[in-house]
DNA sequence: ACCCAATCGTCACACGGTTGTCACCTGATT
DNA sequence: AATCAGGTGACAACCGTGTGACGATTGGGT
């Protein structure tokens, strides 16, 4: 049983592009051009997943989000939105849209598929990723978005949070800092790897005696021991 | 069963040169002096591994790549491109072009039959290389990027690590002092083959009694015997 | 509109571990 | 006995990482 993506893009050069590489790679493909189609096509067809462009005549990608979590049949669907604007991320993946993951363009096939069998597994094991991670007096609160050590809070910047959050996340393996780059910052990011010391350092300050759980594996990357 | 190779390039020199050692090599091989002939032949006998070339007439080596991954007929099958330019390598290996290898011109024989065994079986075993490495008690983990030896972990440098999961993931077969330097370290480098025998020496001496498991053959190379 | 503080990315520097090489030695092969 | 391949010890150069500092940017408060 093949898993159906529904693509929504105005430009059929977009389409063609995505609709060939998910086939390629097994899953059954339908495609809407416009806003109307691809709520009624996600509707009657319940889509395993949708992928949607946010420009789009007419309706643009954010209200069709919208009324895609407004519906109860397609409430649950996980949408991948494609944007050609980094500053529209932090709208794309806030909690009143709900995306669950983005493409910048250009995007290469590869980043695709990698996003859509991320998400798929996630939503087939129907387990969601823990929201709290608890390394003996470390607790990472994901959604209230709190470290803390021994109960006390732990002031901390964004983009630190984010960083112990994905070392974290897969403790015990190794992040290249190449790794970091894309799932910390932004997916293909022009910054330099020695940025990332930089942070881990910042990081490793103010967590203070927790440290001890991020290792340093040389000429490697950085790992998260428990 | 041969494997199957189409070997594309316009001049009757190089065909003749990489034709002949392919099938000293024991490989079936097929050649095209241009685009159309190429991706008729290729769609038509579905070809192992294609050897590109980027300089052509009419239709250069980059249009031929983008055509055949456009074919589901041809999308997956390897290419390794032939080029002149060093600057042309990141174009080539770009996600866009989705070559698997290159070789720079003038290329070795022994270069050539390098990069298209190596290609090869990487797509012809298909199966995703194991996480870890278990031999008695010794484990090889690789995302943690740790080695053990009855569960006490054993410190080791980067490029140690490297050539242990080197030999592990090709235990039983004997590896040449070239090899490994190819694949430890990186394609082409102007290291003495001798730098082996200092890291197998390093590696030795750290894994203590697991130095069993490594072997030396004598005027050939090294080997993990199980 | 302005200022200030916080955050972030980059750079230069320092230090210690890692690495490649050489010379020499040992044991095997002829 | 001579030769050759591989093991061993030593060493200098280099590389990778930690660290402090600086400028740019951002965002909030006045």
């Amino acid at each position: 049983m093949k898993l159906r993506i529904l693509v929504v893009d105005d430009e059929p050069d977009i389409i063609e592009l995505v609709e060939f590489n998910l086939k390629q790679a097994g899953y059954a493909v339908t495609t809407a051009a416009d806003g109307a189609e691809a709520l009624k096509k996600a509707r009657t067809q319940t889509p395993d997943l949708i992928i949607l462009d946010v420009m789009l005549p007419e309706m643009d990608g954010f209200e069709i989000c919208k009324a895609l979590r407004l519906d109860a049949a397609t409430a649950k669907v996980p949408i991948i939105m494609l944007t050609a604007k980094a500053a529209e991320i932090d709208r794309v993946l806030g909690l009143e849209l709900g995306a669950d993951d983005y493409l910048t363009k250009p995007f290469s096939p590869r980043e695709l598929l990698l996003r859509v069998k991320k998400i798929l597994a996630r939503f087939q094991t129907e387990e969601k990723p823990k929201e709290q991670l608890r390394f003996g007096d470390l607790l990472i609160d994901l959604p209230r978005h709190i470290v803390s050590w021994k109960n006390k809070p732990i002031e901390m910047t964004a983009t630190e949070f984010k960083l112990i959050t994905v070392l974290a996340q897969r403790a015990g393996r190794v992040q290249s800092r190449d790794q970091l780059l894309r799932d910390v910052w932004e997916y293909d990011s022009l910054i330099d790897t020695r940025t990332v010391d930089t942070h881990m350092r910042r990081l490793r300050e103010k967590i203070g005696p927790a440290s001890k759980h991020l290792d340093t594996v040389r000429g490697v990357g950085y790992r998260f021991v428990e």
